[in-house]
DNA sequence: TGTACATCAGTGAACGCGCGTTCACTGATGTAC
DNA sequence: TGTACATCAGTGAACGCGCGTTCACTGATGTAC
């Protein structure tokens, strides 16, 4: 039964990119490999063909995600500068709104990172760099326009911790109190939005 | 070997305790009940006689969790308003100490709300009361003070969010950025303080 | 107050299940000639 | 280009372990008289 190297490498993709939707969803401890692998149209016993360990699997399902959350963000810092400020604002909107709280799958660092907190330190390792990237990312979506030089970092600091709060007790309220989480959610943009606007 | 009536509430006492830290330590499936009644010193045969099941203790324990934590809020609501102001900062800088990112043990929301989102309606439940109460109490600490009056709770909303997500991403990146950890304390901290001081 | 018995918190072994991981096997692909 | 064989991605059964939960049992406590 042995199939292309291409193919083989498509499956690989395959199963990492379903780890980094499911994990998401349900946890590192939430889905089998079985019930990973059956999603992706193979059988587990293949799996170590693959990845030695579910934990290297977890690092690089976590490193996609980490991308992909990324990838929208750096679209933002490449816009010119006159229209960025629009396009981060945009982006918050997208971050904070009823869709993405109601999605099954959240950015990694609302879904994972109290988890990773507790894996090895390959992970560990792997979600400092993705937060650290998001800072610098968002860092760089403001530079030039309406935040005074030098001040970049400290302001995407406090952004994207307001985001990813504001996400995360949105989410946590949800389904026992649907209007507070609507405010939760009103609230913190707009507070990100004026603390951008500011000096 | 029946024992005191007293002496079994105790016992019910110190299981939800230990729950109470050991979860929010390793994750509600990071620890086995064997486990954890041994850390009180009873053998786990037993565990039933006080819970239908480990999912009910997981309620006890995070509805501990987050009256401990909601207690320190509390005395900072009840101080005379003058001082309020001052005892509120203080809370929000040791909330956001290097001694608490490093703790074992952290604020309930931040160490299990991604995990609790996946659990069943009735942690959910507790979860959503424990952070609504959460906003109510940093609401009450900054009523009568220097926050126009009607907009707490906005304020309040905002607070704990840049609480949880700052927290949550220090501890993200403690291990693998020690220094970028420490700047997000500092920077989050006078976010929080610069926040509050406006209008 | 004293006695007799039912209650029930705790013990420790056992059950059953799901999981990560391993393994012998398959057969088309990749490669050496 | 064609042939012969080694490789290796995938299969499906099996292993071993830890976990939540159950159960028969114990014996001091709580209670009815």
């Amino acid at each position: 039964m042995r199939i292309t190297q291409e193919e083989a490498a498509e499956n690989r993709a395959k199963i990492v990119a379903a780890a980094a939707s499911k994990f998401r969803e349900k946890g590192f401890d939430g889905i089998s490999l079985a019930d990973l692998l059956r999603e992706v149209g193979l059988t587990h016993g293949g799996f170590y063909n693959h990845f030695t360990s579910k934990e290297e699997l977890e690092a690089a399902a976590c490193e996609l995600a980490f991308e992909r959350s990324a990838s929208k963000l750096s679209a933002v810092s490449e816009r010119p500068a006159a229209q960025r400020h629009v396009a981060l604002m945009e982006y918050v909107s997208n971050y904070l709104s009823r869709e993405a709280r109601d999605a099954r799958v959240a950015c990694p660092i609302v879904s994972l990172s109290s988890e990773a907190a507790r894996r090895g330190s390959a992970l560990r390792r792997r979600f400092a760099e993705g937060i650290r990237h998001h800072i610098r990312l968002i860092g760089a979506a403001m530079r030039g326009h309406d935040v005074r030089l030098g001040n970049e970092r400290d302001k995407a600091i406090g952004t994207l911790a307001m985001l990813v709060g504001g996400l995360l007790l949105a989410r946590g309220v949800k389904d026992a109190d649907a209007g507070l989480s609507d405010d939760i959610l009103a609230i913190v943009r707009k507070t990100i939005r004026s603390q951008l606007r500011q000096e």
